[in-house]
DNA sequence: AGTGCGCTCGTACTAAGTACGGTCACGGTA
DNA sequence: TACCGTGACCGTACTTAGTACGAGCGCACT
């Protein structure tokens, strides 16, 4: 096992995270994943916050940049849906974001580029503001109930959702049980599909309103 | 001090909560909030999994439901302000969702409430799961970001913000740095006002699509 | 008075974050 | 070569957290 260093740390972190969820994250863990003792971590990191902290960045510099000179439509539904990607396969990381407030240097790059191509694409500043926290507040929002359905992907949704829909039933909500039954519980149903409709909405609108 | 029961046990995780985040509710904290020593708490829940449950619980029962001979556009715009509101006032909700996949009964009640208007507004099942997944994406997202916002309200801007842009002209981020001083340091700035471009533009297009 | 039951609590075990100081290899200097 | 400073690693132990176990205690019903 070659020198321990605060790159090798985070990136324990971030694999010791990946396989087991953000609460499986400890000192202990990670030091075994690292294959040292606990108190070693200590000499690279302050703190386990600066380890969320580092994480959280090392999630942002996976997400695609647009560039600067595409059409800024196809580059901004490139970014998001690599966003969208990046966040299902780390999801831990969207409940870090509520309590992170220092922004790392690739989120700031990442940020600073999305910007960079709605401005270019003649947004005014106020526009780009509003189409910029329209486009992340959707593609957070989506990623965080991805991570929150009950079924993993689009697999097991039977053996899950059909004793939902029963006790949906059982209790009165005639909505979701049509819901579950006329759409969910279709073949070929997949949450994930519902991403492009949004986005395509979305940028539909901000085109219009550009 | 009257009778301990689930119910104020639940209430009384919601108040440390909010006081102190999710980070500051333990056991120990809440049996002191209820006047009890810790061990009491786990005669009328099975554990703190339970406890989270309930409160994430507790948080929809806030939400205002859409009445279902309303406008369907202000119904739903009712709720989705309203859904914004309640996550404001308890942001460590959103961290909860993505760990939480046994919704309570003022979940279901609520989802159920709000497939209803848009199935009553004459949306096909398959476009009211697009247009649910749509709205929630914006509310959780927005909600998420308001969360991680650095500044609190629109009182300390500048001192927070202030310093960042400096940092970000010297690193190299020009998008960031006139967004901020073009636009976040602006007198009247207020990241809440936001929520409304983006609600109406979603609107707006799901109204397109009816 | 006796009995059982439900709520409360004292004690203690385990896991986790981390402060403190020790050890040890290595490289530069006299 | 002998010495010593430095940086990386770790042993120990303290604190805070979740919670298992079983004891005490008051109340309702016999």
């Amino acid at each position: 096992m070659a020198q321990l260093s605060r790159e090798r740390v985070l990136r324990g972190a971030l694999a010791v995270a990946d396989a087991g969820g953000i609460g499986s994250l400890t000192i202990r863990s990670l030091a075994q994943e690292l294959g040292v003792k606990p108190m070693s971590v200590y000499h690279h990191v302050a703190g386990k916050e600066e380890i969320l902290d580092g994480i959280v960045d090392l999630v942002f510099q996976e997400i695609e940049l647009p560039s600067a000179d595409g059409d800024w439509r196809e580059e901004i539904r490139r970014r998001a849906s690599s966003a969208r990607l990046v966040l299902r396969r780390h999801p831990w990381a969207l409940g870090l974001l509520e309590s992170r407030t220092t922004p790392g240097p690739a989120t700031l790059r990442h940020h600073d580029a999305v910007l960079g191509i709605l401005r270019g694409a003649g947004f005014p500043v106020r526009m780009a503001a509003h189409a910029y926290a329209l486009l992340d507040s959707y593609v957070y929002g989506f990623a965080l109930q991805e991570a929150s359905l009950p079924f993993d992907g689009p697999q097991n949704v039977t053996e899950i959702v059909e004793p939902m829909a029963q006790q949906a039933f059982a209790e009165g909500y005639p909505h979701l049980v049509e819901m579950a039954t006329e759409h969910v519980l279709k073949p070929g149903y997949d949450f994930g599909d519902e991403f492009d409709f949004g986005l395509d909405l979305i940028l539909d609108g901000l085109t219009r309103r550009r």
